[in-house]
DNA sequence: TTGAAAGCGGTACCAT
DNA sequence: ATGGTACCGCTTTCAA
């Protein structure tokens, strides 16, 4: 008895088993039938079975040289980088429409400094790289550029850069378009006084919202707008910086929260000082996922087509695999206005 | 002038332009500096950087036999699975640990009835798996089986399997205590009549928290429960299943939703019915995320500690490819009672 | 319909 | 400190 090392059972393995060729052995797995005659074909099915033989992809990969494989990086000071809805919806759709198609997605989160560190870069085989990524213009340039060194299409989201080299495509939601339709829908009920409450976070999606906004007070004579950074795009962080604000400035007539996490922290906090949403105060959010139906009253927001989004950037990917290039560098998605309870 | 086929560096290539063997280079690209001159290296670095050599990961994962990478399954009815606040903090968790280990996660989403269709399992190479599944405990069973089939360890998230072989390992939280803690609470505070709203799907850890709620009730005289099942476990349907429920029945003194989405849409349903929270009715909830904080009043309900769950997880995992065997096989968190406004 | 051989781009192993 | 070579397990290519 020859001592057993533990080892793989190979494609040669089941050849060998069969007495058949490596070849064939390969055809049948890959079910090409056509290649393969009927009865070596359930000899070999029977011997794949026996062997419990499993194919390597990573060999397969290495050969055809094609990874079936893409990478989605989030730039995210948190570690839960996930529980942004929008990012999950993003990363949903994406990783669905590549299933399908018998590729897969390796997600990672990463801190904003240690970009270029993530282990997606160094160690997941990819065809291609899609990011997500907060910072100054310059600072998403540099690593943009560090994408492209590495010789793979890109695909950026909710990103202002513009797509000039051929290898990189930007899927956007119209920010802009849906900062104004929150203002407008404000504006149309009255309100003067308006509080943007946003991310401290340069984020190319906020500064759309805000310039959206900006443009709808612009129009409107005697409309004024107030910015308030939150330090931390939380929940709670949200809460002290607007209680802080309160403490020092008159009750707005309508908060207009940066994301509905924001917008729904606001309500709650105006309703524990007693103030009455919308009768008081008007409040609203941005991204219109589940959780906009679950403050009282529902919140009034702008829903995202995250998951579309997603969806399309793998179409987009997947095109760009087969023909050499990106079928359009830029795709805006249309965001929707949805009108809740809170104004 | 030669014909430039568009072709991939390699470390062959950085060998030839730098007139060193092939290994000198594979050293320095791997940080071995111990084993080169630092001449050599700085040579060698150059070379890298003036011909943009991109290391293939998957050469490497071919040749040393290691794919430096997990895959995890998600089983959910619903596309968008990452949704789920306690399905995307375990893959944060379990992500962001693998990184810090230069690993990475390759993350799916699949129906119950496609799951061993998934690309996950044909085009990833993975050095193990995850997964967190509906079903029986039969369906679920066969499905383990299949896992342990492709020869790699796996871990199972919220499930009741027992780990018998030694390929697996199962990391739990305690939702029959939680389901203990949550119906004592309400009990403690006067309610006979409760009523548990739960998605119909069969799922382990909302059978565990109903077990834990009747345990409860057991030992309460005069308490009774009764059990409300949603065709869909969204917070429309859990909605209209409530409202036709309410049309037959009484209201009850409590409703213990099996999701903080759940309670949250039966709190809104009751509302809307013009009940007020928590005198006419209690309503919780049950894991605690951000979500809790946004109803109004903000919602009773259990902590669980997922994103723990997933670094856990990975801890094992890594430990078990580094020692070949899992240091433990069955993990229990526990969970923590959180007192919101609600009940 | 089947098979033989080369080779994808690294690392393990051993020699110097 | 550096180099030579086999080889991981599959697919490509060509021959029969």
């Amino acid at each position: 008895m020859a001592a057993r090392k533990k080892q793989r059972v190979t494609l040669r393995d089941v050849a060998k088993f069969t007495d058949v060729s490596v070849m064939t052995v390969s055809n049948v797995v890959n079910g090409k039938i056509k290649l393969v005659g009927n009865a070596t074909r359930e000899k070999v099915e029977r011997a794949i079975k026996t062997l419990k033989y499993v194919p390597s992809a990573t060999s397969r990969k290495l050969r055809s040289m094609r990874e079936f494989s893409i990478g989605m990086i989030v730039m995210d000071h948190e570690l839960s980088f996930l529980a942004n809805p929008f990012i999950s919806q993003l990363v949903a759709g994406l990783s669905n429409h590549l299933s399908q198609n018998n590729f897969t997605l390796t997600v990672q989160g990463v801190a904003p400094d240690m970009f270029r560190g993530a282990s997606l870069f160094s160690v997941a085989g990819t065809d291609a790289l899609c990011a997500i990524m907060s910072g100054t213009n310059a600072e998403r340039q540099k690593n943009v550029s560090f994408l492209l060194d590495r010789h793979q299409p890109v695909v950026l989201f909710q990103d202002t850069l513009n797509a000039g080299r051929s290898g990189i495509a930007i899927v956007n939601q119209d920010d802009e378009a849906g900062g104004h339709m929150i203002a407008t829908h404000v504006l149309s009920r009255k309100a003067k006084k308006l509080l943007f409450i946003r991310p401290n976070t340069e984020w190319p999606a906020i500064e759309k919202r805000e310039e959206g906004i900006k443009t709808a007070i612009a129009k409107k004579r005697g409309a004024k707008l107030s910015v308030l950074k939150c330090d931390e795009g939380t929940f709670q962080g949200a809460q002290a910086a607007l209680t802080e604000y309160l403490a020092e400035n008159a009750m707005p007539d309508a908060i207009l929260g940066g994301t509905d996490a924001l917008g729904i922290a606001a309500m709650r906090c105006c309703q524990d000082q007693g103030y009455v949403v919308p009768d008081d105060v008007m409040v609203t959010g941005f991204n219109g996922f589940a959780a906009c139906n679950y403050s009282n009253p529902s919140l009034t927001t702008v829903t995202s087509p995250a998951y579309e989004m997603g969806e399309h950037a793998a179409k987009l990917i997947l095109q760009r695999l087969e023909t050499g290039r990106f079928s359009s560098r830029q795709t805006l998605f249309p965001v929707t206005f949805k009108e809740g309870e809170s104004a």
